[in-house]
DNA sequence: CGAAGGCTTGATAGACCTCAAACACAGTGG
DNA sequence: CCACTGTGTTTGAGGTCTATCAAGCCTTCG
């Protein structure tokens, strides 16, 4: 059943997230509200979409924790980047017909599907939507481009440490992480696919920060011990993240 | 002087690779070649925009080979992607204000500055471009994507293969490729800082696919003598470089 | 012809992987 | 209530890929 995307209770959250990385008119905001949305469930460790499928509707995450992934020939796994409610992951099924990738769940998760149409309609409507959402396609890439970084120059540690920051800046930013931490459903197993690393390696890794007093990882929750430590450790810089002026004045 | 694109000898390179990824109308055509742009030549292994920077007007490659580049406070370099003629790298300081990276030359290179104005425009008056501009942008995520999976879930042998496979297939869309090879201005050096490998084992392993019998590189000019044996070593799937389908059954 | 940059080779070292097994813990069923 | 199971975590040992260091070689070019 469709229904207008107000009537979720997680609409906050998609503003939210929207406005951490632009300007939003009270126009817009009522524009994002009104998209007509079908509600749908996924169970934890289960595909929202597939490689090779040819959406006819875009999703956006209400609530949950996923991860867009490719796997190899050999059954090897790659995470390219995380999604937290009031992402939009595939909004590049509007443009590319078919999906080179997969969206899959951690953890049971909420999403509002909306069908193309109504995406291509607002952006005719509201030319500085389309904007917006082509924005946020580009600080996508910005992410994959730092994430690339991390993989083809830093060292497990460095690359560990800087997604930690990474996932404390955006969770903060539509009001789901606290100060000094957040709840990670991820295995290390699931960690080391993001990472490039194996189960084994992560693991050596967790110890070591703990051991230098940066975090604590356990039972899915992450505690940052040491904001300013970590920060260090990962070479983290937040201008890839692209975060609007005035959502970094609000933080600050 | 800003001269209309069409005064350009290479507009035909940038027509090529738009009707590359998508179906251009007669009048599409037009409004791109009516651009107005500034040309500029940049020498061998200089910046054409600089990590900070905040560009009011966007590149577009008519001759020679770019690349994208972050650096590492210790000096590392990871390049994340190659841009070759009709490209426009960087598009994206429309929407994002600071530059993230570095694009820089490796040969002369001219490049067609286009004033933001004037795309801003063209979008307006032709927002079927707007998309297929906004496609081409999500294309060069699917291309970071890919290069992810790369650095992080392959072999150095196996990126290489893919790295050769990729630009075979993109130059060759804008006929700057022969059916098997084409001209690479890259050192090792810079080779590896693409790949995330030292000098020293990117030599190691273009001995090796040499003497698999796959390619021989030499003197900037790349020759394969078995393209289904570098697409086989790559696991080459040309699905994410999401060319158009009538482009594809040309090439076919 | 000398200098500079890139290529090649050898030797050594380190980061990370794989394999294998033990451990911890939550959920299940008798 | 307690084995039993399954999944995830932890530890150890050995091996591989790739980095680093250092030197020699080759080509280009002023």
């Amino acid at each position: 059943m469709i229904l207008p995307l107000r009537q979720q209770a997680e609409h906050v959250v998609v503003l939210r997230k929207l406005e951490s990385i632009a300007d939003l008119t009270q126009e817009d905001k009522q524009a994002i509200l009104d998209l007509p949305v079908n509600v749908r469930i996924f169970e934890a460790d289960t595909d929202i979409v597939r490689d090779g499928d040819s959406p006819t509707e875009c999703c956006m995450i209400l609530e949950g924790f996923t991860c867009r992934y490719k796997l190899l020939p050999d059954g090897k796994r790659q995470i390219m980047g995380f999604y937290i409610p009031g992402d939009i992951p595939d909004l590049q099924s509007l443009f590319l017909r078919t999906l080179d990738n997969n969206l899959g769940t951690f953890v049971r998760t909420r999403v509002a599907m909306i069908p193309h149409p109504f995406l291509r309609n607002l952006f005719r409507s509201h030319p500085r939507l389309a904007e917006i959402f082509w924005r946020d396609s580009l600080i996508e890439g910005a992410i994959f481009r730092e994430w690339m970084v991390g993989l083809g120059r830093r060292s497990g540690y460095q690359r560990m440490a800087h997604l930690l920051c990474e996932l404390q800046m955006r969770l903060r930013a539509v009001g789901l992480a606290e100060k000094n931490g957040y709840d990670l459903p991820l295995t290390q197993n699931e960690i080391g696919d993001a990472l490039g690393l194996s189960t084994v390696h992560v693991n050596r890794i967790l110890q070591e920060l703990r051991s230098d007093g940066l975090i604590v990882l356990r039972g899915g929750a992450l505690n940052i011990l040491d904001w300013e430590g970590l920060k260090g450790a990962a070479e983290f810089d937040l201008t890839y993240l692209h975060f609007d002026s005035d959502h970094l004045a609000k933080q600050a």
